[in-house]
DNA sequence: TGTACATCAGTGAACGCGCGTTCACTGATGTAC
DNA sequence: TGTACATCAGTGAACGCGCGTTCACTGATGTAC
């Protein structure tokens, strides 16, 4: 009985909660156009005016101005992880299946790194605005909660997996040892994302990582204007250069 | 007389001018302080506060919000540029006063490309909110005008002038001619800043430089916040790597 | 050198607007017996 | 199944604030004869 009181206070709840997490979403595919024009200072009252309800009722479903940016925030990285992973898996189940029918094997992983790269492309020109608001410059007066950890690093978790598996494949032998006072922190970070490479593999693969979000922010953010036409290629070969370089 | 009268009025206009040059950069420093807490949508109203002056006041110095705004993003673009000119210079001179000396000869490419590196990270930890300015994401409803293209890319240019002294060096035999859609952005490129150079080194270059700025963007911005510990020892050990990648 | 005049920096009030957040409220919808 | 009750989404007014830009003005400072 008990159990069937939770369970329906559950049920209806659900219902409710459903109704809620409708609105909620909407608020935030608002809010995330809204994102074009004003950038981070958004403003809830032109959102609440778009979403066609007054101002005040927004806050039934965020207790402020910066819970909404937060939220926005968090669904930003996790998009980009989602389709970063998604690209990874591709090219793995591909290479799985082609493994599978007797195909002569291709370089999986330096496709891999392809498909991450342009994932991240992909997703920022889909998405200038959300990429600005979590790449771009910090927004001034708003600090993110740390429970955005987890969110901001799958897409990098997908480049540790890419290196794990080089180096189990035998990708990185002999490689010279680092030194200097970075080198325990590229073990550090490799214990985490990907232990059997080496320390200098962890740096190549951090310098390609950086240049990939380099290259794609200067595209997005007009520093490229005067100086690259096409800017699709520009972006494939100098990632292409970028696998060359972490050895894969 | 005509010409002591255009002197004489040239002078007295001179004095106004000094006047008026010292109201001018007045405003651009306090509106300078102002990035740090507001970013780019700085208040015209808080910066005459602090000023000491009424808000219209502003208004006999710049035309609007936007033309403030554009004078910053000059100024900030013209102090990167002298900054890393001065750095390579620095060392430029460095060497030839070596080489006279007869000390032995050191390797004054890769020691140049440190020196803009480290000019470049040092400039934008000291005006991390200027930097931001013009590398971080843009400023919603702003447009750059056209004049500001000299002053973005003199620090580019320096690096065109270190890879056009490495060319004349011979660092670039034999360098595998480009293939695909982008040789020719970069052939393109290395008529304009370092015209010895072959197309491969100038992509290298672009990397390097891409990395340099994403490098400098993600420690700046944040994003190194939970993988990096020392800063500057990882920025060192990076810039070196792509140092030998690109060929100095 | 002295005087009449033009220039122009800075004032203060006003226009018309938008903002985030609070609060007491209405009324519909689900809940419990 | 029917009824009394609790929940809660959304309202509308208000608070106190800030903004960019305009305009007619004052008064000091340089200019020209």
């Amino acid at each position: 009985m008990a159990l069937t009181c939770a369970t329906m206070a559950g049920m209806s709840s659900g219902i409710r909660a459903r109704v809620r997490a409708q609105m909620t979403d909407e608020i935030k595919t608002v809010a995330r156009r809204h994102l074009a024009s004003d950038g981070a200072n958004l403003s809830l009252r032109a959102v609440a005016r778009d979403v066609g309800v007054v101002s005040s009722a927004i806050y039934r479903y965020f207790a402020s101005r910066d819970e909404l940016l937060t939220a926005l925030i968090l669904d930003a990285y996790n998009s980009l992880g989602a389709a970063v992973e998604a690209a990874d898996l591709g090219v793995v189940e591909a290479a799985g299946k082609a493994a599978a029918a007797g195909a002569f094997e291709w370089d999986a992983l330096s496709a891999r790194w392809m498909a991450v790269c342009h994932a991240v492309r992909d997703w920022a020109l889909a998405a200038p605005h959300e990429y600005a608001l979590i790449y771009g410059s910090p927004v001034p007066g708003y600090r993110a909660p740390s429970d955005t950890v987890p969110a901001a690093t799958r897409a990098a978790r997908v480049l540790g997996g890419i290196l794990q598996d080089a180096a189990s494949q035998g990708r990185f032998p002999a490689e010279e040892p680092l030194t200097g006072p970075a080198a325990e922190n590229f073990a550090q970070l490799a214990t985490w994302l990907c232990p059997d490479a080496p320390p200098a593999a962890v740096s190549r693969g951090m310098g390609a990582w950086v240049q990939l979000f380099g290259t794609v922010s200067f595209e997005l953010f007009g520093q490229l204007e005067n100086a690259v036409g096409d800017k699709e290629a520009f972006f494939e070969h100098q990632m292409r250069a970028q696998a060359v370089y972490i050895g894969l």
